[in-house]
DNA sequence: CATGATATCGATACCGGTATCGATACCAAA
DNA sequence: TTTGGTATCGATACCGGTATCGATATCATG
């Protein structure tokens, strides 16, 4: 019942969105001109910026990036591609990566692939179908199909968290073989030596995979072996880190260390020690990987490798950014960090 | 070095990207045809629609969702607005959003907020200019500027994880201030009467904060007040949990229950606890919020209030969905879920 | 055989921006 | 005064799709 209500028969009232055109109006100019003053894209004058700038504040204009994207052949949308988001260890990546985001008016968009190849592949073809200003995917063990995709495209891409192998592009992140190996270097330095593992889908998790390939490597360099090997393709949770724990320790009660794929399972470690009275870390020494904060906090002390996720998220962005950049200098392609083993 | 080499003046080569033209011509049929067999969209004989597939199938065309939306009107993407994605919680919702976009060939994108009003207000903002197919939010109680940009828009908003207020589309959740004043009845009819409380940024969070006043509510009809309230602007960790106890129990050491804002904090008691010879729960009960997974893996009982966090996540995908078919059949415009209390 | 309904197709006009290039104006140098 | 350069602007042609509507062909019916 508004005062539209008058203009039943008038013809011309959608104007569901307000247009550059509308603004081209309202400021006096063409289109171009004013396409010109928003982007401050150069080639207007003063005067005309200004009366084009109060335009669109007056009339609301907001711009449509789908139609910018089309035209200018790149959008300012980042892909971003990661196993799973329920991994807190994404998520702070993902944190990061929003973080790194603020002020560039990139926006990202997400794709999760459970880990599983395929997947992998079809949210990449589908991300790069949307003319992304970048690309951030996790590791750098895609399907040939997902590789070969990459390294046609003009986009950047960036791969985190991995640095084993032949990066496509750009790649943000730490080895995870010398972390492995490192954390076996510091529970030798403890003196342990009745060694074993746990962990979740090393078929899948290939940077895991990685982590115990170093962490194996190391002991045979010094005469060792794992003495069990509990892998689970249940989910990496705390409660399977306790349960497998369980089972370890129930078959080889002689066990002084127990190094596991991540900080989730190690914890569910911890607390099977706790509500078992074995005494950690004095009878056996529990080892994760990822450095979460709530590590710190446990009643019991146990070791990890620091991991610095949010930084990669937001360096990743910023290789994107710069990039992008028209005086794109030339970039690091490749940022290592290195994981903090913390006992 | 390449081929290409040899044709330093030829003029048409560029042919960058595989277009529905170029479908058209190799299937020896218009562009319009082509368009129509690829969405099958009807309107096209059998003989066609498979020469068109085939073709596109050959060349290796991928769409332009860029086009595609532009002309069309919307877009496959939907807009996913959450406060923080370092929370476990909303990492989890993430999940359960993905998981329901499976298939629907939609895309999420996401803003994070960090629980800041200017910002959530510019990301919703950002995400209604690319015309998405929706749009989840978090929490009912946005900014005035960012409820008018909703209620004034066509695209479907889906508000998820609170019920407590007026929604403006859809309302995927549960009543806060409900499970607030559950948790109170379960403390008390346990036998706890010396309670006190343990959260961070209430001033931001808003959810936490009704949980707070439900809490409290149903602590005064029964005659009874918080004896502490620990508040803090830290953020919300284990390890913010550990010390905030401590310093609660250095100053009530006649507490006999803390509820906390969440389970992070909650398990970070729990710890506090355990490192210092304090009995959970005989001594005192500790409750938190969520329900995580971590939680019943503890080596000490702790009270939860369990959320379907992925639940939600999918719901609300499904709605969009749903809404976004033709013939949308009417929609349930709140689905509620209950928080289930575990202790 | 005329007629209308149905199926199939394509030309054209957008969607809302940006790249490109030519036009115009103005000023300094020749 | 002529010439050349620079600053400023706008007409036009796209970007890669889709909506619309009219054209054509086919077929059952009167």
């Amino acid at each position: 019942m508004g005062p539209d209500k008058a203009g039943a028969q008038n013809i011309l009232v959608k104007k569901s969105r307000v247009t550059l055109a509308d603004v081209a109006v309202a400021a006096g100019v063409s289109k171009m001109t004013a396409s010109r003053a928003l982007r401050a894209a150069g080639d207007v004058s003063k005067s005309n910026v200004e009366r084009v700038l109060q335009a669109a504040q007056d009339i609301g204009y907001v711009g449509n990036p789908l139609a910018s994207s089309l035209s200018g052949q790149r959008s300012n949308l980042v892909g971003v591609v990661v196993p799973s988001v329920a991994n807190v260890v994404f998520a702070e990546v993902l944190g990061g990566i929003a973080e790194g985001m603020q002020g560039t008016g990139m926006q990202p968009v997400f794709g999760v692939t459970e880990y599983d190849l395929d997947r992998e592949y079809n949210v990449i073809r589908n991300m790069l179908s949307w003319n992304p200003a970048g690309l951030i995917v996790t590791g750098l063990d895609q399907s040939e199909d997902a590789r070969r995709l990459l390294e046609n495209t003009e986009v950047p891409v960036v791969q985190i968290m991995d640095l084993d192998g032949t990066p496509i592009d750009a790649c943000v992140g730490f080895s995870q073989s010398a972390a492995g190996a490192e954390m076996a270097d510091a529970l030798l330095a403890m003196g342990r030596r009745q060694i074993g593992y746990i962990g979740c889908d090393l078929n899948k998790d290939t940077r895991a995979n990685k982590r115990l390939e170093g962490f194996k490597r190391t002991l045979l360099k010094n005469g060792l072996e794992l003495l069990v090997e509990e892998i689970t393709e249940s989910p990496s949770a705390v409660s399977t880190g306790r349960a497998l724990t369980a089972r370890a320790l129930a078959n080889r009660p002689d066990l002084d260390c127990i190094y596991y794929s991540n900080d989730d399972l190690a914890a569910g470690g911890a607390f099977h020690c706790m509500a078992n009275g074995v005494i950690v870390p004095d009878t056996v020494v529990l080892a994760g990987f990822n450095g979460l904060d709530f590590i710190e906090s446990l009643p019991v002390k146990i070791a990890t490798s620091r991991t610095p996720r949010r930084k990669i998220g937001k360096t990743a962005v910023k290789y994107i950014v710069a990039t992008t950049k028209k005086n794109g200098a030339p970039q690091d392609k490749v940022i290592a960090y290195t994981p903090i083993v913390v006992d």
